[in-house]
RNA sequence: GGCGGCAUAGCCAAGCGGUAAGGCCAGGGACUGCAACUCCCUUACCACCGGUUCGAGUCCGGUUGCCGCCUCCA
């Protein structure tokens, strides 16, 4: 089936076509690097990944990129604040980074262009932007001409008169109109600045991303991903720049993800009312973090709290639960049985729910709830006196692969348990079959308080880290 | 002021015209020496008021309450 995504552009959700057959050239906007990111930011690169995967897995090639935000007005605040160069405040965040969304289960991207390896290309884009007259220069900055461009507000619904109610004119304005933006932004004394048409400067915020998608892309790609509050300015005004440019469509799907929320209100740096991601990664699972972004539509805002944390703990472990019994199970040499084709064809249906979920608009709320009667499923035939070993494999294969599209592992890293361990074990065995209760007890308890669960199943004694 | 979103069980959350997925928690039962794991069962007049329809959480209008964008922001 045909994926449906919605697009912000149509407020619809539309069949996914790409440009060339076959191929996904995606492009998500990323982090300003000079701090942490916190939970808010991960969920569009949680979103994405996930995205992205599925895309794979339903045979695309895709062509993922994210770009590093690596100079701007906040960058040079917090380098100035704690004395620190900016190039190397920026690597220091952008290491950091990487190692938190790397614990989220999310993988690097193809490409993660900076802004500051494309200066040259920036400069060019805007001087031809200048050349068809959509852009001019005004005591050494480069705004952008907004009126000049007949669909600006097109992204986010909003006629250009209705933009300028809102638009805040700051004293001393050097632009033609309130709703233009920079492009170029002169340099002030001291900082960090490089050479261009217009006398020393760095880029505005919202060039970079038209530019750098263009050199790493092409002129227009399939699809191009954010958060929320970015549709408007940001977006608009990449749409205004790169069609300007490229007398093309810039994206051809526009996806924006919800908020999360703290107490209800929506989680910012602004707002101070943030959680990093590198703080809360210490306290809990950061895979609980992403199975949590994702029981819920990428769309909908989602609300974070510790309660709601401590319920995706207890789901995620019924699945872990469900795959490690499989895998013990297929452990004992597995039997054999002559009702493999009815569990496969169950298998297959499961499959094809969670399939029909990501095919809606990326509905992991849905795909999740697949994942859940897989696992009650597997269960029931756990609980089946013989077992055959292609259907458990199927189990496990459709399990890992499924949960693996969400960038969750169901796989636990349980150290084998020590010598003593297993001796302790082999002697509540002996004890219980001489109905020494007593002492079996006190052995499962010892264990307990070491934090080992002792499971007595038909197959033998299974153990788990509590 | 302009634009937009959301209100579904104790909690979280799908559903977007045909008589309410899934998860957590709770209660009951089965399994067990007892547990654990697991399985089965139980828990919703879908914010309110009108309307359209044979039929509406699901569409339309209105009310109330939250939230967001219009300014840096994922």
């Amino acid at each position: 089936m045909t994926i449906q995504i919605f697009n912000t552009l149509t407020r619809k959700k539309e069949p996914f076509v790409p440009i060339e057959e076959g191929k996904v050239k995606m492009y998500v906007c990323g982090p300003t690097v000079y701090n942490y990111i916190h939970i808010g930011n991960a969920r569009p690169v949680i979103v994405y990944d996930t995205v992205r995967n599925y895309l794979e897995y339903k045979g695309y090639d895709v062509h993922f990129v994210s770009n590093f935000t690596d100079v701007d007005d906040k960058i040079i605040k917090a380098a100035n604040e704690i004395g620190e160069e900016v190039g190397e405040l920026t690597e220091r965040f952008i290491a950091a980074y990487f190692a938190d969304i790397e614990a989220l289960g999310c993988r690097h991207a193809d490409d993660h262009p900076r802004v500051t390896d494309h200066i040259r290309d920036i400069i060019d884009f805007i001087g031809v932007l200048i050349d068809k007259g959509y852009a001019y220069e005004s005591g050494g900055d480069v705004y952008y001409r907004t009126r000049k461009f007949d669909g600006y507000g097109k992204l986010s619904q909003q006629s250009i008169d209705e933009l300028k109610v809102g638009a805040r004119i700051q004293p001393g304005e050097k632009k033609e109109d309130a709703l233009d933006f920079a492009l170029w932004k002169a340099a002030k004394p001291g900082e960090i600045s490089w050479e261009s048409p217009w006398g020393a400067g760095r880029p505005g915020w919202h060039i970079e991303c038209s530019v750098m998608a263009r050199e790493v892309l092409g002129d227009t790609i399939d699809i191009h991903a954010g958060g929320q509050d970015l549709t408007f300015p940001h977006h608009e005004n990449e749409i205004a720049q790169s069609e300007a440019h490229n007398d093309k469509t810039f994206a051809n799907y526009w996806m924006h993800n919800g908020y999360v929320n703290i107490d209800n209100e929506k989680m910012s740096k602004s707002l101070g009312n943030f959680i990093t991601v590198h703080d809360i990664r210490q306290k809990i699972d950061p895979q609980v973090l992403r199975y949590f972004m994702l029981t819920v539509h990428y769309r909908n805002p989602i609300n974070f709290s510790s309660e709601v944390i401590a319920d995706a703990e207890n789901a995620l472990e019924r699945l872990r639960t469900a795959y490690r019994n499989l895998m013990f199970r297929l452990e004992q040499t597995a039997d054999n049985g002559d009702q493999a084709d009815i569990w496969l064809h169950k298998v297959r249906e499961a499959q094809k729910a969670f399939e029909d979920a990501m095919d809606d608009d990326f509905n992991t709320a849905n795909a999740v709830a697949a994942l859940f009667d897989l696992a009650r499923l597997s269960n029931t035939y756990l609980n089946e006196k013989n077992t055959q070993k292609d259907v458990l494999q199927a189990f496990l294969g459709a399990f890992g692969k499924l949960a693996g599209v969400l960038g969750i592992s169901l796989e636990t890293a349980d150290e084998l348990p020590g010598e003593e361990v297993d001796a302790l074990i082999a002697e509540r065995e002996e004890a219980r079959k001489n109905r020494d209760f007593k002492r079996a007890d006190e052995i499962r308890d010892h264990l307990l308080s070491q934090g080992i669960i002792l499971e007595d199943t038909r197959q033998g004694v299974r153990w788990k880290r509590g």
